[in-house]
DNA sequence: GCCAACGTTGGC
DNA sequence: GCCAACGTTGGC
């Protein structure tokens, strides 16, 4: 079993929507290296941090779990979607997501900030300089230490 | 295959 | 809102 970080901007999607909706599909991924491990790594099972970007509290706020592997991000072929891509055919999709279930808010947003505060955590892609991925796996060191902050 | 231009991400 | 860092595109 895996361990991943997948990121979202709290104004387009929270983990109280998550909450709310119990299983949503991450879709608008569109960074190859992202869609490349929601297609071909993640797994049923797996457990993923939902971290919030781009907002007032940046930093991990719940618990995920993957419940449907890759598939084809259907956003993409859809003129009026947000995300939509034109490069992306029905028959030969460019974009792939998974179907995450809600599995509990952190007691506390673990933030930013604070993460970068512990060496234990050099490594964690999140912290490199300039990171930009949305979707990034996390080592059950890691994955344990983070947890234990809580 | 190189690389400049451009667009996006995302912290601050 | 700014801007550094990065990914993508496309001309050559």
């Amino acid at each position: 079993m895996q361990y991943w970080l997948m990121k979202s901007e709290p104004g387009e999607y929270s983990i109280d929507d998550l909450k709310r909706d119990k299983v949503e599909c991450w879709d608008g991924v569109r960074n190859f290296q992202a869609r490349n491990m929601m297609r071909d790594d993640m797994k049923v099972g797996d457990l993923a941090f939902m971290y919030h970007s781009n907002c007032d509290v940046i930093g991990i706020v719940g618990l995920m779990k993957i419940v449907r592997e890759g598939y084809p991000d259907h956003t993409a072929f859809d003129q009026h979607d947000k995300h939509y891509d034109p490069k992306s055919d029905p028959d030969n999709p460019r974009w792939f997501m998974v179907d995450v279930r809600y599995k509990r808010k952190l007691k506390r947003t673990i933030t930013l900030a604070e993460l970068r505060q512990h060496e234990e955590l050099d490594g964690l892609q999140l912290l490199k300089r300039g990171n930009r991925l949305s979707v990034m796996p996390v080592s059950q060191f890691h994955w344990d230490f983070i947890l234990s902050l809580e």
